[in-house]
DNA sequence: TTCTGTGAAAACCTTCACAGCT
DNA sequence: AGCTGTGAAGGTTTTCACAGAA
């Protein structure tokens, strides 16, 4: 969102986190993630919140919001803070994740290499197209849709990539949640009803070009 | 989206229309299209609000920066609406647009037909590894890397779709903004440097996928 | 001195409640 | 009645300004 972005629903546990400071620690974490390959270990707020493209104070309010990190008079621990990140967004161990429609986007995504690199595993992909036996792409398997809810139940699945047709985006939603999935990151232009419970985050690429053309004077 | 951490400007109309509502605009649009298809001329700020995924209240909040619109005890007319806000977002003609980088995920945002649908033209790609007389990918020219600022200069293109490695990002977009972009839609996961006439809108998903995750209760 | 952490203020955005038109 | 348009209230996020630690 974006955000983001179109829209999103909330449910979720005590500590009140402002949304969009969770959505800047992702951001952080990957401008973290380059410091380290750089071997840098200590970083200001300022030089920080100028590679994510924040404002300093924006940054040391986020981070204040899950304790004290830094040193007074000269900045911040890189490991710390990407482990204190970690912790916060919940992701020490892989995350499961499910594709559904392997369509153009569909397909690209799964080659995309973006999500592996940063601790995300693409179990399968589902598409009503598929046919038992069907080559999997860049390692994953490309599966019959009817067996989604099969499989998300029994590998304990709970975040899922949409990118159907939007006419077969409402259903395989229903689905997904039927089968315990609670974030999903939906690419297909339409907004989909979902209990509050479950997240959705929508990119909506034609959206995105149009309000950015709102800004191109001609 | 919240908007993209980079940055943005305002030199437009008077009035200043707040970015939520913009970002919106370009939502409603996508459902009013559905409505037309579906042969409904007229529509209630409520009905709108549902498929839209917000209030009442804010979408007319959203469309009153405009003008009236509205038929009180009525709705509004779709058709109205519809140019109404193509004239807000500035697309009384097709937006030629650029793409730069065709690797994975820039192929498949070639392929994907989503942006022609909505009034953008995909003029041609440009690649570091393209060869003069490459063939077309779904009728868009893949050019080689050197002759882009050429031709967004000649052809006076205003938008730019990135999906090039990090190492080259800022680059690009240096060499974009001086051949006269000015709102580029960034698929690479950095953040890029711009100047403030310059608008940026970063799609990272990697970023979206972890950001999602922290909602996820295990 | 440098740089973090934070209460208070400002800016921004959403929702309410109702006035007013059809 | 039905539904839009809008000032005012309410809520959230960002920024300021400075206190305080290293």
């Amino acid at each position: 969102m974006e955000y983001s972005p179109s829209c999103m629903k909330e449910s979720l546990p005590a500590p009140v986190i402002p949304k969009k400071t969770v959505y800047r620690l992702s951001i952080y974490q990957r401008c973290l993630q380059r410091l380290i390959e750089n071997d840098v270990n200590t970083v200001s707020s300022e030089s920080l919140a100028g590679v994510a493209g924040v404002k300093p104070t924006q940054l040391r309010k986020d981070l204040a919001h899950f304790g004290h990190f830094g040193t007074r008079g000269l900045g911040y621990n890189v490991n710390t803070l990407v482990e204190m990140i970690r912790d916060a967004l919940g992701r020490n161990r892989l995350q499961p994740v499910v594709l559904v429609g392997a369509g153009n986007l569909g397909s690209a995504l799964l080659r995309y290499s973006g999500f592996q690199k940063e601790g995300f595993e693409i179990l399968a992909a589902f598409d009503i197209a598929a046919r038992r036996g069907d080559p999997k792409v860049d390692g994953v398997p490309v599966i019959p849709q009817e067996e989604m809810m099969g499989f998300v139940n029994k590998n304990d699945v709970r975040m899922a990539i949409l990118a159907v047709p939007v006419s077969a985006a409402q259903d395989v939603v229903d689905q997904l949640i039927d089968a315990g999935v609670q974030a999903i990151l939906n690419f297909s232009p339409t907004v989909v009803d979902v209990p509050d419970h479950v997240m959705v985050k929508n990119v909506d690429l034609a959206v995105e070009l149009e309000n950015l053309s709102y800004f191109v004077r001609n």
